[in-house]
DNA sequence: CCATGTTAGATCAGGCCGTGAAGTAAGTCA
DNA sequence: TGACTTACTTCACGGCCTGATCTAACATGG
């Protein structure tokens, strides 16, 4: 039932053209005698484009690298002043806007606080907005130069001609944050859940780099999975796939703060932890209190440990990953002193076949790559070639 | 972390063609004029193409269909008679081997009863290679013509350069089925592993037609589940994806026959629901017992379907697809007698954005379609231009 | 300093491909 | 019988990739 697609020779180019774009964006400074090998593209085709790809100004010259006895090789790379991307983290406590050149080198940054209780759509789109302007502002970037805008966001994203958002914990139902913005910009936006931009980040520059299979678990006050099939984020029929947080690991357990029992966020998460620990929400700083309690060896903790264990499990049994990652603040805390034990219920609760060739490792990108992961939205469309900043315009009137 | 590939002109042709064949077989006959339309190719395309097709007997013409005042429509199809595809099940009790015409058509078909203790590599093998004979005699058909063999066998499927089979019920760790049985024949093999091959029966031919995120769930003695991403069967990394039978939804719950605790198979497996009214394996008929329990109303059979909803749910918040098929024969008679306790405990267990885009139904091709999802591994190449009869030969020596 | 050898990259002719435009086939209808 | 309609084919054209050939730019050795 696949559907293959490509149609009229044209497209060859274009084809051949992301390769090549790709190839040169991920495997650095290269010369175009190596992109032969790595593209298996003749010598003359990469000549032809990469020709295009110079005189279009998406990729530069980089020095020589000499070789015995005949004409040293020209390396080519992409141009990080090329163009930029923009990436916004839509948390649970601040609104974070990032401007990365195409390295992804973070260029400027604009922090918004939210206060906890207040996560209007109004306000959020105000503060995404001006963190633009302040950004674009700060970094002297010409607005034309930047080729779209990634958004993190909590909940389920629901895609469609306009991205809807679902938020519980925002007291947000089909909002369309989207139509909101395009209001006031007429960048190209790409609005996902977090947790996927987060995995994105995590699979092209942190611990799943080079992985087809992979999974981000995600832990923080709740807990979330981006799943990564064969080096895309799966995203089911409605872009709600990955809530690992909700899925049941005891059957009418311990209730859950979505309305169900026995989820797994229920035992892992750090707000039901540190409520079994006697420290319920909204009493102390959960991050600092969690890691308290984690140093303390309190058995709460090794029981989580074991949970996330069984947890992955299923997700091992499911999936067949090469890698699993262990993100988010709490994912993290836990993974740097309870791997082994992690690793254990890992072990005891999936098949033997399936848990050898899954390596459990923790994230390497820290809690702050949700702006990261949304920028990477933006790069996946430019490295697609379906995006460019002569396309972009810059805010409107 | 896409990776498009594609190089020269002449696959382009070699695509257009497959999309043209795939469109074809379908979508049933169909004109040039309509497959304009449905490929997106243009006029003078669609009419070379299936030109070529014509000429290599792939496609042959069907008919006419009148048009209010103008030249008739020449109907194309794909001939059934063009090549065949065989499927074999290799089951607990028996092992089938089946002839499928293109259309897939049942031609011929030999069993071979398998005693349930001895499942001798050997002999399988044995039993596979006669089979295939006895079928290619029985029809008449020309070998020559054949496309290949797809194999549906319990347990884990390995890819890799050669398929090796993992099945605890029979006692295999790691055997070459596809080397010993290539010794005996020259037709390409497809190893698959049974529940995928009925997985993708379901989606061809099936409840899961024209769907693209589906789950075919299937409940027999164990439980395992054929997931569907984006129209394709997903493998994971080691083929061994899939594996939901042994996903907790209890920990450290009941025991499993695998050696571990809690796993869904359980709970809602024919054998652990038959053992915990009173039968323990191998003293009775597991489906008529079964039968008969679920007739009685004996509170054991709506426990099962609490657990078959919530094991649902999981896979609902996890995958987001939009159909799920219940099959294999516990999953059949659960579905039609406890379809809405079922359908409820699902809803319970699964967020509602995700869980009202995925429809529940039961399995349309009872429990013996696991020969003819094998087939269509070998229609799967065939359609993909990857295999022809001209280059199968028949039986070595 | 220059001829020779070596490697990197560019250019060119040739073979394919898909497409729009124009042409042909095969009906209906009046 | 001729006008009209619709289905399909043929043709010229612009693009594409590739192997072969050519040029550029270095090292080496005399």
């Amino acid at each position: 039932m696949v559907r293959p697609e490509r149609r009229t020779v044209r497209d060859l180019r274009k084809g051949n053209r992301a390769v090549l774009l790709r190839t040169l964006y991920f495997a650095g400074p290269t010369s175009r005698h190596e992109l032969t090998r790595l593209t298996g593209l003749s010598a003359a085709s990469v000549s032809n484009v990469t020709g295009d790809l110079i005189a279009d100004g998406v990729v530069v010259e980089a020095g020589l690298v000499e070789s015995d006895g005949g004409r040293p090789r020209v390396l080519l790379r992409v141009d990080p002043e090329f163009g930029y991307a923009i990436g916004v983290d839509v948390g649970e406590t601040h609104v974070r806007v990032e401007l990365f050149d195409l390295d992804m080198n973070e260029r400027a940054k604009a922090d918004h606080p939210l206060h906890p209780s207040r996560h209007d759509v109004g306000l959020v789109a105000e503060h995404i907005l001006s963190g633009i302007e302040t950004v674009l502002a700060g970094s002297g970037v010409d607005p034309g130069r930047v080729l779209g805008v990634g958004i993190g966001v909590p909940g389920i994203v629901e895609s469609g001609p306009e991205a809807l958002i679902h938020a519980q914990t925002f007291g947000w139902d089909a909002v369309p944050l989207g139509t909101l913005l395009r209001a006031g910009t007429r960048l190209p936006l790409y609005v996902d859940n977090g947790a996927k931009t987060m995995g994105q980040a995590e699979l092209w520059f942190g611990a799943g780099r080079g992985t087809r299979h992979t999974i981000v678990a995600l832990i923080g006050s709740g807990a979330g999975a981006s799943i990564i099939t064969d080096g895309i984020t799966y995203r089911g029929a409605n872009s709600s796939a990955g809530e690992w947080g909700h899925t049941k690991i005891e059957f009418r357990g311990r209730a859950c703060r979505c309305g169900g029992r026995g989820c797994l966020e229920a035992y892992i998460g750090a707000e039901s932890i540190l409520s079994r620990a006697g420290m319920p929400a909204g009493t102390v700083d959960e991050q600092a209190a969690l890691a308290e309690l984690v140093a303390s060896g309190h058995p709460v903790v090794d029981e989580a440990a074991d949970y996330l264990g069984a947890g992955l499990a299923n997700l091992i049994n499911l999936f067949n990953p090469e890698r699993i990652v262990i993100g988010g603040w709490a994912g993290l805390l836990l993974g740097q002193h309870r791997m082994t034990r992690i690793r254990q219920a890992a072990a005891e609760n999936s098949l033997t076949q399936p848990y050898e060739t899954a390596s459990i490792v923790l994230g390497r990108l820290g809690p702050d790559a949700v702006a990261l992961g949304a920028a990477t939205l933006v790069m996946e469309e430019f490295l697609l070639g379906r995006t460019s900043p002569a396309a972009s315009q810059p805010t409107a009137s």
